[in-house]
DNA sequence: GTCTATACTTGGATAGAC
DNA sequence: GTCTATCCAAGTATAGAC
């Protein structure tokens, strides 16, 4: 297995490589991961197989750095907004937005990769760091919308952030399977008013 | 690609397939699903590859049937105890056992393998389906449980199943890899006192 | 930087002996 | 019902022309 490779990155060079990711991920969406191979990225994206290898490496690592670049338009999306919530309805309302643009632009398809490898894998451990951010911006944007908030006796703020993110995931996941995209909205919107009547 | 093949079932055929099936939990667990091949898979449970598409016919076939039976265990294990539950703080325990027995015997295999599938497809449908019965057990349990209480007014049952089997879903692909396990355990019991109290 | 051609490995699946 | 041998398809990856 090699590493990342980075070659000199030229313009042309540039839109290829992203040109490349999209079709993995636009794979993963349509296949799933057991679906995902260079071929059928490759025919996904009508580019050349071999292309996929002189710009990542290997497949692991395009669907790593997939995986990176489509949560990195997320965390610069949804940061700004994060920061700027200023009660635990805000923060429901931002959870299902986040819901609903992950499943519209990529199907879930980050949960695909996500649940692939095992934990203690080097790939496992590379997309534990990309979702670590996840936790540390909810878990700031929690307290600051907690603080004073009598809610707290009754869920600190960690195992709220850890039970919000889960839900997200389990949400996602959910989704894959179960195309009732309702279910997740009124739950959502009952969070939102459990939210309103609590805080 | 064949579908499920079920040959005379002799009590050493029967045996053998449990074999296959265990191996090929085991070998999720350990190398992902994207490790699972059916010659890893062999060699895991020390048997011959060919045995395999003897006993299921095809991967898939044998991986859904893994599925299926790591599920059926779990439903008998636990269904008398949903039948049980009386509060919401007994069903909340509960999906914490459900939690920890899930990771400890199979480091959460079973995500993995529902994941790996798109939802269109044939295996997506049938993974679908082996999931449901769960949905329909919280849910009528949840109605039970909350019959009469308040609670009903700020969260419905249907949101608090989907939530809660959503959740499950969400914590159990955490696991795969935050190690974690203390957070698990403290967003339980935080759920479970905030349901004493709101009950 | 991209494409064609190709080497080589692994994986799925079957046939036939036992 | 299980094992050995084997076929073939698909997969990963590289070399070299353009």
């Amino acid at each position: 297995m090699t590493g990342a490779i980075r070659r000199k990155t030229s313009k042309s060079g540039l839109e290829t490589r992203n040109r490349i990711i999209q079709a993995a991920l636009e794979t993963v969406r349509r296949e799933g991961l057991v679906g995902a191979s260079a071929r059928t990225i490759a025919r996904t994206g009508d580019f050349n197989q071999a292309l996929l290898f002189y710009h990542f490496g290997s497949i692991e690592e395009l669907l790593l750095e997939s995986l990176t670049w489509a949560n990195n338009i997320r965390m610069e999306q949804f940061a700004s907004r994060f920061e700027a919530a200023s009660s635990l309805a805000d923060l429901v309302d931002l959870a299902y937005d986040l819901y609903v643009s992950e499943v519209h632009d990529y199907q879930s398809a980050l949960v695909a990769i996500v649940a692939g490898w095992p934990a203690g894998s080097e790939v496992g451990q590379r997309v534990m760091e990309v979702l670590r951010p996840w936790d540390e911006m909810v878990q700031r944007s929690l307290r600051r919308c907690l603080d004073g908030s009598a809610f707290v006796q009754i869920m600190p703020a960690h195992d709220l952030t850890f039970g919000l993110v889960s839900l997200l995931l389990g949400v996602e996941l959910n989704s894959r399977f179960d195309r009732n995209e309702d279910r997740t909205k009124s739950l959502f919107s009952a969070l939102r008013s459990a939210a309103d009547t609590l805080s």
